[in-house]
DNA sequence: AGCACGCCGACT
DNA sequence: GTCGGCGTGCTC
């Protein structure tokens, strides 16, 4: 008798085998398949991964899975490979990983076809005269049959009034039949442009030209200044793909998957486009997938996840903005889609593209040894000029609610001029936090070592890491005086203050508070996009994805924030943000201008960054990391642990480090930071602590993470704590 | 991860 | 007396 060796979505890093369910057909066991079974005291849905004839397990022990679910694997050979490399490389269960590829209602169980696949329609020589008087039911459901010539579903049926049970009724008289629908392809490739492309310039030709002859696999970093045209050589390259009549799949950052970049690509084709962005059904995504996995839909839009989609006949994979780390899925399978698209490309033999302007570090590297082929954009279309930059050295001046004078001066300027301010601050809510004035007491987290960030509309205290919410005190916990001040500025302060300070014109404030609301930030950006002056104050919702050729004037408040940070990537990421902010500014053929507020208006890298710009400061950057053994000239995996109790996580880490030092790190070359309480040690009411391995060679440390993952799992002192790994961790935090 | 079992502290 | 927090153990 054959056992079914499955994949189960749980964190236990093994197969489990069942007896195949009653009745079986030998021939249904292909691996891949999706086979229901009983888990615990629960029923999952878990892989096939093989067919076996013997069993380790006892008997007694043995269960009998419940139905395969699939006549075929639902997910392609290509998707389940990667998957499992990804859930290798990652040190992710199998099981888990392979059920994070699926769209969530194939996770659930649910059958792998579209919503309405089965649709009925009247029979060609159907005739209502064939009914009797008294079928009453049964005329109005034809009648509603013979309106939908090209089928309608039962749902749609139901939802006419009609009755779904009459169906069979008129299918023994010959009136209805029910088929297969399938969405078509659309043979649209003849005529796959909506409008014609524009002119390119001399080194967009080179680079749609580098791309589309790449044949096979091949990685690009396309670096592009600010409109420089990035999009148009993605789109021309795609469109060449399209003609082969192959498949196009977009990677973009959470946020920047905004209506303006899908309008961009929807105008130029005239092929079905998904997008499969978060307020997405899981109905409708698993039709998008189906539509991808078909050939149906051509080109491909989604967030991080979206590497996972299947695509018939594959063609290329851009990713856009790759530097951002929203590619990093940041809890539980820890894969980084921008790294997992390069293999992917692979295993298809497709070229990958990776756009941004500002190339994350290990890219960079990547492109310099020759790994990546580096293609530039330095050129901008049309006129536009390169934003001029001004660090407003702040250290003498007072600040009034986050802004200083000299900037308000420059602010009133521009808007005299009848165009728009952009005012960038990283920091949500009212203030950071709330401060007795008489004996320095702080509205502190009662769950993590934060503080905790006043709000005031609606009025209340709040932890931006645990989210935890309490109402604002009237006197102090510590010496009962009322004097409680609020301490710093976030954008609803410094709103407040702007409003107070230019009633004429209106303020508009973006960041999570103000575009919660669905369709918020399509409102906002329609306003703005009026054109009228006005003063947009708001986060990294601003940074990313929007256009604002009105803005004259950005203005950076709290640029330092970030230069000091415990990650050794703090000062890439500021770098990344503000030239990424800086490009909201001067669009079209309004000169723009950045201000920067700074207390280190001479620190040599805010220096270099602002007079030579991106690629000189990431040279440095590169050559500091690699003289101070960092990645990318490192490779790292970082374990992460936490416990209710203090000095748990770390003493756990410390008895794993103790107990592989001599075995396995020494030997074999990989070194180790730690364990060290994490930078912010009680989070959540957790205690969290973290040790970091390194290498040179990737390969060695790779294949000892398994080694050492065994021993965590062994080890009683790990068994207590929740611990975790994550390989090329992007926040060491 | 879930889910159940079982053990101690504070409430209707 | 029970409710419920969380430590422990198990999943073919």
């Amino acid at each position: 008798m054959p056992y079914l060796q499955l994949a189960i979505p749980s964190p236990l890093r093994r197969l489990f085998d069942y007896r195949p369910p009653q009745g079986c057909s030998p021939e249904s066991l292909r691996p891949g398949v999706r086979v229901k079974v009983p888990f615990g005291r629960r029923e999952v849905t878990g892989v096939l991964i093989r067919v076996t004839e013997h069993t380790e397990v006892p008997p007694d022990k043995l269960k009998a899975a419940i139905a395969v679910l699939d006549e075929t694997p639902p997910m392609p050979e290509s998707i389940l490979k990667l998957a499992r490399w990804a859930g290798n490389y990652y040190q992710h269960p199998l099981g888990d990983a392979l059920s994070q590829a699926l769209p969530v209602l194939l996770r659930k169980g649910d059958p792998c076809e579209y919503a309405h696949q089965h649709l009925w329609r009247a029979t060609a020589d159907a005739d209502i005269s064939q009914l009797g008087k008294t079928a009453a039911r049964q005329r109005e459901l034809l009648l509603l049959l013979l309106e939908h010539p090209n089928g309608i579903s039962e749902d749609a049926i139901r939802a006419e009034g009609g009755q779904t049970t009459l169906l069979k009724k008129l299918t023994d008289k010959a009136l209805a039949e029910s088929f297969i629908h399938k969405p078509d392809h659309g043979h649209h490739d003849n005529q796959p442009l909506h409008e014609a492309p524009l002119t390119l310039n001399a080194e967009q030709q080179q680079a749609v030209h580098a791309i589309i002859t790449a044949d096979g696999f091949k990685t690009f970093l396309l670096q592009g200044v600010t409109g420089s045209g990035k999009t148009e050589v993605y789109l021309q390259a795609i469109e060449h793909f399209i003609r082969q009549g192959k498949q196009a799949l977009i990677l973009v950052p959470e946020i920047g998957l905004t209506p303006q970049t899908v309008a961009r690509f929807k105008a130029r084709f005239n092929l079905p486009v998904v997008v499969l962005h978060s307020n997405l059904t899981d109905r409708q995504r698993l039709d998008a997938w189906l539509q991808a996995r078909e050939g149906v839909a051509r080109i491909i839009i989604g967030t991080r996840s979206a590497i996972f989609t299947p695509l018939k006949f594959p063609g290329v994979i851009f990713i856009d903005e790759e530097h951002d780390t929203s590619f990093k899925q940041q809890d539980g399978f820890r894969y980084n889609a921008r790294d997992l698209a390069v293999m992917r490309g692979n295993f298809e033999q497709i070229p990958v593209v990776l756009g941004t302007a500002t190339p994350a570090i290990e890219s960079l590297y990547n492109a310099q040894q020759g790994r990546y082929q580096w293609l530039k954009l330095n050129q901008r279309a049309g006129n536009a000029l390169p934003p001029k930059f001004e660090l407003l050295d702040i250290r003498q001046l007072p600040l009034q609610d986050g802004l200083s004078a000299p900037l308000v001066q420059q602010i009133k300027d521009h808007l005299k001029q009848g165009t728009q301010v952009l005012i960038f601050l990283n920091r949500r809510g009212f203030a950071p936090t709330l401060m007795c004035h008489d004996c320095g007491w702080l509205a502190d987290c009662n769950r993590c070592d934060a503080h905790m960030t006043l709000h005031r509309k609606p009025f209340h205290l709040h932890c931006h890491h645990c989210d935890s919410q309490r109402p604002v005190p009237t006197t102090c916990n510590s010496c009962g005086s009322t004097e409680l001040k609020p301490v710093g500025a976030g954008t609803e302060r410094t709103e407040e203050a702007l409003q107070k300070l230019f009633p004429g014109f209106p303020v508009i404030r973006v960041d999570r508070d103000t575009t919660q609301r669905k369709n918020a930030m399509q409102q906002i950006m329609d306003r703005v996009h009026q054109g009228l002056p006005c003063i947009l104050i708001g986060t990294q919702m601003l940074a990313k994805g929007h256009h604002f050729p009105k803005v004259t004037l950005v203005a950076i408040l709290n640029a330092d924030s970030g230069l000091f940070s415990a990650d050794f990537r703090g000062m890439e990421r500021t770098a990344q943000l503000i030239l990424q902010v800086a490009g909201r500014a001067g669009r079209a053929d309004h000169p723009g201008k950045v201000v920067m507020q700074t207390h280190h208006a001479d620190h040599p890298t805010i220096t270099s960054l602002v007079t030579e710009g991106y690629q000189a400061f990431a040279q440095q950057e590169l050559s500091q990391r690699i003289a101070a053994h960092l990645p990318p000239s490192m490779h790292c995996a970082m374990f992460r642990a936490e416990a209710r109790h203090p000095g748990m996580a770390e003493r756990a880490l410390r008895k794993l480090r103790d107990l592989l030092e001599p075995d396995i790190l020494q030997p074999q070359g990989i070194q180790w930071l730690g364990p060290l309480p994490s930078p912010m040690e009680k989070r959540a009411g957790l205690f969290r602590a973290q040790l970091v391995l390194q290498s040179r060679d990737r390969k060695a440390l790779h294949q000892q993470l398994q080694n050492i993952i065994r021993e965590a799992e062994g080890d009683p002192e790990a068994r207590k704590v929740r611990w975790s790994v994550d390989v090329d961790p992007v926040d060491m935090l």
